[in-house]
DNA sequence: ATTCTGACAGCAA
DNA sequence: TTTGCTGCCAGAA
């Protein structure tokens, strides 16, 4: 776990969390996609790392809209309640099924295609 | 300094 | 098709 200490060094934090913050009301995004677009595609766990520590981040962060690259809630546990992702999900309009998202590929939101 | 782990992803058996 | 092992990077013990 990530200590408090967070520094200045959150270069790829910050990053993770703009986009975080970018996906649009009712779409959905994956830790891959945004790693991806960071440049280090391969360090996907590093996303769901800083969406870890996004506590030490002000604001709102709408990490509920990032899932795995199946649109598996992996991360719901973290939320708290058990059922927090999945009701914000439902909140925007987005259906779970099985802690699984219907029409993932539908309400998929690629940064690298979106902001490019 | 060394080792382990983690809200993932991809490839091998 | 399903399960499991490895690669990634950063941070904690």
């Amino acid at each position: 776990m990530p200590s408090l200490k967070q520094k200045e060094n959150n270069d790829f934090f910050e990053r993770v969390y703009e986009v975080t913050k970018l996906i649009p009301y009712g779409r959905i995004t994956s830790y891959g996609a945004i790693a991806r677009f960071l440049g280090s595609g391969r360090s996907a766990r590093m996303v769901g790392w800083a969406l870890n520590v996004c506590h030490n981040n002000p604001g709102f962060i709408p990490a509920h809209r990032v899932v795995n690259r199946k649109g598996l809630l992996t991360g719901k546990h973290h939320f708290g309640n058990s059922t927090t992702m999945e009701q914000l999900l439902g909140n925007e309009g987005l259906v779970i099924e099985d802690d699984k998202i219907l029409n993932f590929n539908e309400k998929f939101w690629d940064p690298l295609t979106e902001l490019k």
